[in-house]
RNA sequence: GCCGGAGUGGCGGAAUGGUCUACGCGCACGACUCAAAAUCGUGUGGGCGCAAGCCCUUGUGGGUUCAAGUCCCACCUCCGGCACCA
C-alpha cells in the first residue's frame, strides 16, 4: 500500500497542471463565465504568512467549483507594487525599489505556487509594468479631460516621516496610517481627483450591490451624506454676510448666536473692521487656536470661544439682532466654517450657551402620544396647559411622587395651569394640596416643554398636554394636612434616586425628565413640533425643514468625503502625465507618448520639502510643451499607490493587449479589447480583507464609474458579490507579525503536512469572515481526514462495490446538495463537515461503490486538488478531475425509508421513535403514543402536534 | 456618544421556530504493541443518583408560542467602524 506521499503527489500534479494550462481562461462563446478575483498582494519583504492565502484558497475553491459546473472561468492573479511600502523596504535595505520588488514577487509567487492555486499566469499583471501603468496614466489623462482632476493648494495631511501628504483615507485618526506618526497641515501644489461629484452615486448605488452589510454601512459612513440648508446671516452695517451650513433649517428660529471657525475666511475681514473693538483678543484666540494640533482640538475638552464685540448679525427669521463668535468647536472643513447655533437643541451649543451665558430659545417641542394609551376615536380633544413638578429631597436623595388609588399609576405632582397664571406658583400650590409640602425652593426649568397626547380615561376626553417640567428642592419637611378628597386620590411615595430610571411612570415625558435630571443636559436634539416660531408654529420638525429653508435659505447636501488627494511627493510611483509651461499653464501629455516613464535614479529617497526627487533629475523634467513648443516642465509628483488597483480589475480582462497602444484623444477603445473587457466584466465574487473598505473599495468603484461614463465599461458596479476574510491570528492570540516572531511560513506548513491540509485547515478553522487563532493542534484533524481518504483509495479494485452501495445514497446525495450549496455560499467550514460525515459513513459501511468513490472525489477536487487528482488518476479516471463534470444530486435520494422522531410531552422531549418517512400523521400519533404510554396513562391529552419526520408533541391538561 | 456585528461545551464552531451542542480538536477508557507512537473502538454540556431516571443549560431579565439559541421588549458584556460633521 502507497504511503500518502504529500510532497511528491503535489509536485507531481502542479507540474502536470501547469504543463497541460489546466487552468487557461478563454472567451470560449456559449459558455457562461464567471469571474473570480483576490485583492491581488502587495508583495512585501516580509513574505506570506498563513494568514494571506486564506482568502486565496476560498477563491481557489470557489473558481475550481465553477469550472466544474461548466462555467468559462477566470480566476488571475497579479502584484500591487507602487507606493510608500515598497519604497521604504528599499530604502531600508539599500536596493533599488525595482529590484527589491522584483525579488519579493518572486518569492511571493514562489509561495503561491506550493498551495496549489488554479490561477491563470498568462494573465499576470504588475502595477509597476510601464506597459500597465501606460494604462493608469492614460486614465488619469481622462479625468483630467473631463474635469475631474484639477490642482489645488489647499492645505493637506502632510507625513513628516513618510515625507509626502496624504489623503483623508490614509488616516487613522490624525496619524499616518503606515507610520503612525502625527500629521501635519502643510499648503502644497498638488493633484485632486473629484471623486465628490461622484458621491451620490457611490452611495446610492451601494443599494443595488448584495455586499456584507456593514462593509456598505462603512462606505455610507465614509461617504457621510447629510441634508440640509444653507442660510445667510447678514452683518449688521456691513456689506458681509455669514453663511451657515445646518441640516436642522426648523431650528432657525431658536439660533441665538453665530459662530465662526478660527480659519474662517471672513473672520479675519470682520475683525479687522472698525466696529470690532476687542480685535486684539479675537486675533490671539485664533493664533492659539493655529497652534493647537487637530488632535488637541478634537478632544472633547470644555469649549473655548472669543465674542466679536461691537459686530452683531440678523438672524433672518426673528429678525433678532444675535451676537458672533470665533469658537474651535467649529471646524473649517465643515459645511460652511460657519454655523448658526441652537442652544436649545443643539448639546455643543446648549454647553457653549451655558458657558457664555447666551440665551437659549426653545423652539422644537418633542411630541409623545402615548402608545399604550392612544387616542380614542370620536371623542373630544382637550388642550390643556401644565406643569410636572418633580420635587427633590437632598437630605434623603429621594424624588417625590404619587401612587394612585383606583388606577395603577405612579406619577409626579401635575397640575393645569391658567392662562396668565405664574407657572411656579401654581406648581406650589398643587404640590401643597396634593403631598402637602409647602416649603419647596424652585431649582429649574428643565429643559423646553414637551407635548404629551393620550386618552384621558377619568375624564372621558382627549388630552393634548402642553406639560413644564419643573423641578424643586424640599427646603424643609414643613407640611400641612392633606385634604380627605385628594388623600383618597393617591397617596404619597418618595422613591431613592437610584430607582428613578426603572419606576414606571405614567407620564410620557419621564425619560426626558429623569435625563435631564441626571445630566443637567437640557437641550432637546430630537424632532417635534415647532414652537415660537411665527408663522410655522405648530408644524412638525420634518415639514417646517422644508418650508423654512424654501423661505430662509438653499437646500444643500453635503458629504463627509473629501476630493482625492492624488499626488505624492515620493518616488516610486507612477508619474503624473502632466506638464507645467509657463505661457500654457498645465498642459497634459499626448496619449501618444504614454507610457511617462519612471526615470532611474541614482538617489530615490524623499527629499522631504514637499518636491518629489523626480524634481532633481533635470534631464526628465526639463521637456517641451506640447502645445506651445516652448520650455516645459514635467510634474514630478507621482501617484498614490492606489492608483494602480482602481482598475486591476479590468486589466487582467486584457492583460494580454496592454501592449497595445492606448487611444489617442480621437479614438475610442478597439473592439477587440471592448469585446474582452464585456466578456469578463463584473467581477462576480471578489474577495479580500475589510481593510480595504474606504479606500480601495471606494476609489475602484469611482474609477469604475467613471470608465462607465466614458464608455469604457457597461457596468455601474466593478464587484457584484464580496466576500470578507476573516484574520488568521498567530497561535498566542496575537497579529500574525514579524515584530511579534509569531509568524507561520505557509512554506513550513506545506512540507511538513502538504499543501490539502493546510487548504482544508484553513477553511475548515471556522466562518470564512471570522477571526480565528492559528492552532497546529487542529491541522492535525483534517490531515488524518486526508489519510482516511488516502487508505481508502488504496484498497484494491474488488473492494468496491459494483455499481454502487444502497446504503450509502442518501448520505452521498445529501453530501452532493450540501456541498453544492455552501461553496456557492462560501460557507466552506460546514462543507467540510459534511465531506466528514460522508466518509465517517462510508467507512461504516466498509464497501463503498466506485462511481459513489468518484463522486466523493469530485466533491473533495476543490478542496484538496491533490489528493483528488491523485486519487481520480489511481482509480482510472480520465483526463483532470478539475476539468471533470460537476455531481448533481437526485432529489429521490434525499431521504431515507425511516426517520428518528422526537417524542414531546408538554415540549419536553421524553423519547424517540423511528418511522416510516412515508408515515402519515395518523401513524406519527400512534407509533409516539406507543413510546410514551406509561407517562400519558391517567392524564388527559388536551392536543396533539405533529411535525411529520420531526416529531410529536402531546399537551397535557394542567 | 452614534452606527454595525457577536455572546452556544475545556477549545474552533453546527443548528429552515421543531430532539441544542453536528463536524473537528482536546480529554478519558479500551484494543493492537515488550513498550511507545500511529491506528482502530467506546465515552465525553452541568448537577443529583448504584441504576431506571429526574432537574438545569445557548450573556441577563421579561414576553409571544403546543414548542424559542432562533421572534418581540428591556438590559449587560465583548469586537469593529465613525466621532465637536453643525
Amino acid at each position: 500500500m502507497k504511503r500518502y506521499d504529500h510532497k511528491s503527489i503535489e509536485r507531481k500534479w502542479q507540474l502536470q497542471w501547469a504543463k497541460k494550462k489546466v487552468y487557461r481562461s478563454t472567451e470560449k462563446k456559449g459558455k457562461k463565465k464567471c469571474y473570480v478575483l483576490d485583492m491581488f498582494p502587495y508583495p512585501s519583504g516580509e513574505g506570506l504568512h498563513v494568514g494571506h492565502p486564506k482568502g486565496y484558497i476560498a477563491s481557489d475553491i470557489y473558481s475550481r467549483f465553477q469550472r466544474m459546473r461548466g462555467r468559462s472561468v477566470l480566476h488571475p492573479m497579479g502584484w500591487d507594487a507602487f507606493g510608500l511600502p515598497a519604497e521604504n523596504y528599499a530604502l531600508q535595505n539599500k536596493v533599488h525599489p525595482r529590484v527589491a520588488v522584483k525579488k519579493n514577487i518572486a518569492r511571493f509567487k514562489e509561495q503561491l505556487s506550493h498551495i496549489g492555486f488554479d490561477y491563470d499566469w498568462d494573465r499576470e499583471i504588475n502595477t509597476t509594468d510601464p506597459e500597465y501603468y501606460k494604462w493608469t496614466q492614460w486614465i488619469f489623462l481622462q479625468l483630467f479631460k473631463k474635469g475631474l482632476a484639477y490642482q489645488s493648494d489647499e492645505p493637506i495631511n502632510w507625513c513628516p516621516s513618510c515625507k509626502t501628504g496624504l489623503a483623508n483615507e490614509d488616516l487613522e485618526g490624525n496619524a499616518c496610517e503606515r507610520c503612525g506618526t502625527v500629521v501635519e497641515q502643510k499648503r502644497l501644489p498638488q493633484w485632486v481627483l473629484r471623486i465628490t461629484d461622484y458621491a451620490d452615486r457611490l452611495l446610492a448605488d451601494l443599494d443595488t450591490l448584495p455586499w456584507p452589510e456593514y462593509i456598505k454601512e462603512l462606505q455610507r459612513n465614509w461617504i457621510g451624506k447629510s441634508e440640509g440648508a444653507l442660510i445667510k446671516f447678514q452683518i449688521l452695517k456691513s456689506k458681509f454676510q455669514i453663511e451657515v451650513f445646518t441640516t436642522r433649517p426648523d431650528t432657525l428660529f431658536g439660533a441665538t448666536y453665530l459662530t465662526l471657525a478660527p480659519e474662517h475666511t471672513l473672520v479675519q475681514s470682520i475683525y479687522a473692521s472698525q466696529t470690532c473693538v476687542n480685535s486684539d483678543e479675537v486675533e490671539d484666540y485664533i493664533k492659539a487656536a493655529a497652534k493647537k494640533s487637530d488632535l488637541e482640538r478634537q478632544e472633547h475638552k470644555e469649549k473655548t470661544g472669543v465674542l466679536l464685540e461691537g459686530i452683531r448679525a440678523v438672524n433672518p427669521a426673528t429678525k433678532e439682532e444675535i451676537p458672533i463668535f470665533v469658537a474651535d468647536y467649529v471646524l473649517a472643513g465643515v459645511g460652511t466654517g460657519a454655523i448658526m447655533a441652537v442652544p436649545a437643541h443643539d448639546e455643543r451649543d446648549f454647553e457653549f450657551a451655558k458657558k457664555y451665558n447666551i440665551s437659549i430659545r426653545d423652539v422644537i417641542m418633542p411630541h409623545l402620544p402615548d402608545p399604550t394609551n392612544p387616542h380614542q376615536p370620536n371623542k373630544e380633544v382637550v388642550h390643556r396647559r401644565a406643569t410636572i413638578n418633580i420635587v427633590y429631597d437632598p437630605k434623603t436623595d429621594r424624588y417625590l411622587t404619587l401612587r394612585w388609588k383606583k388606577q395603577p399609576w405612579i406619577t409626579y405632582v401635575t397640575g393645569g395651569v391658567e392662562n396668565g397664571e405664574d407657572v411656579v406658583e401654581s406648581a406650589r400650590r398643587e404640590i401643597a394640596e396634593e403631598t402637602g409640602y409647602t416649603d419647596v425652593r424652585f431649582v429649574r426649568k428643565l429643559g423646553g416643554d414637551a407635548q404629551a397626547e393620550f386618552y384621558a380615561a377619568h375624564k372621558g376626553v382627549n388630552r393634548v398636554a402642553r406639560n413644564s417640567l419643573l423641578l424643586f428642592e424640599l427646603a424643609s419637611d414643613a407640611r400641612e394636612k392633606i385634604d380627605p378628597k385628594e388623600a383618597e386620590k393617591h397617596e404619597v411615595v418618595w422613591i431613592p434616586a437610584r430607582d428613578l430610571t426603572k419606576t414606571r411612570f405614567q407620564h410620557s415625558e419621564a425619560q426626558i425628565i429623569t435625563e435631564r435630571i441626571f445630566s443637567g443636559m437640557d437641550a432637546y436634539m430630537g424632532e417635534g413640533i415647532l414652537i415660537d416660531s411665527g408663522e410655522f408654529s405648530g408644524t412638525d420638525s420634518a415639514e417646517a425643514r422644508k418650508k423654512i429653508t424654501a423661505r430662509f435659505g438653499t437646500p444643500k447636501t453635503t458629504y463627509k468625503l473629501r476630493d482625492w488627494i492624488f499626488s505624492r511627493q515620493r518616488y516610486w510611483g507612477e508619474p503624473i502625465p502632466m506638464i507645467h509651461c509657463e505661457k500654457c499653464g498645465v498642459v497634459p501629455v499626448s496619449e501618444k507618448y504614454l507610457p511617462v516613464i519612471l526615470p532611474e535614479v541614482k538617489s530615490y529617497a524623499p527629499s522631504g520639502t514637499g518636491e518629489s526627487p523626480l524634481a532633481n533629475i533635470t534631464k526628465w523634467v526639463n521637456t517641451k510643451c506640447p502645445t506651445c513648443g516652448g520650455k516645459g516642465r514635467r510634474e514630478t509628483n507621482t501617484m498614490p499607490q492606489w492608483a494602480g488597483s482602481s482598475w486591476y480589475h479590468i486589466a487582467y480582462c486584457i492583460s494580454e493587449n496592454l501592449k497595445s497602444q492606448v487611444p489617442n484623444s480621437k479614438q475610442s477603445l478597439s473592439t477587440k479589447l471592448q469585446n474582452k473587457i464585456q466578456k469578463w466584466l463584473p467581477v462576480d465574487v471578489y474577495v479580500g480583507g475589510v481593510e480595504h473598505a474606504t479606500r480601495h473599495l471606494i476609489y475602484a468603484r469611482f474609477w469604475h464609474k467613471f470608465l462607465h461614463d466614458i464608455g469604457i465599461v457597461s457596468t455601474m458596479e466593478p464587484f457584484i458579490q464580496l466576500h470578507t476574510v476573516g484574520l488568521v491570528l498567530a497561535e498566542d492570540g496575537r497579529k500574525m507579525s514579524k515584530r511579534f516572531k509569531n509568524t507561520i511560513d505557509p512554506d513550513d506548513v506545506v512540507k511538513l503536512y502538504g499543501a490539502d491540509t493546510l487548504r482544508l485547515y484553513e477553511m475548515f478553522m471556522g466562518p470564512f469572515e471570522n477571526t480565528i487563532a492559528w492552532k497546529t493542534e487542529s491541522l492535525i484533524g483534517v490531515r488524518r481526514f486526508l489519510e482516511r481518504i488516502w487508505r481508502r483509495g488504496q484498497l484494491p479494485a474488488s473492494s468496491f462495490k459494483l455499481p454502487e452501495n444502497p446504503n450509502l445514497q442518501t448520505s452521498l446525495h445529501r453530501t452532493i446538495k450540501k456541498i453544492t450549496e455552501d461553496i456557492a455560499a462560501f460557507k466552506f467550514n460546514t462543507a467540510i463537515s459534511q465531506l466528514m460525515i460522508f466518509m465517517n459513513a462510508a467507512e461504516k459501511e466498509k464497501t463503498i461503490g466506485k462511481k459513489q468513490w468518484e463522486i466523493f472525489l469530485k466533491l473533495l477536487a476543490p478542496f484538496v486538488p491533490h489528493v483528488a487528482e491523485e486519487l481520480w488518476s489511481q482509480c482510472g479516471g480520465k483526463g483532470s478531475i478539475h476539468l471533470q463534470k460537476w455531481p448533481e444530486y437526485d432529489e429521490k435520494f434525499l431521504k431515507d425509508e425511516t426517520v428518528t422522531i422526537a417524542v414531546q410531552i408538554d415540549g419536553k422531549v421524553r423519547g424517540e421513535v423511528t418511522i416510516a418517512t412515508r408515515a402519515d400523521k395518523v401513524e406519527h400519533e400512534r407509533a409516539a403514543r406507543e413510546v410514551v404510554a406509561t407517562r400519558l396513562q391517567g392524564r388527559e391529552v388536551v392536543k396533539v402536534i405533529v411535525v411529520p419526520n420531526r416529531l410529536v408533541n402531546f399537551v397535557l391538561r394542567t
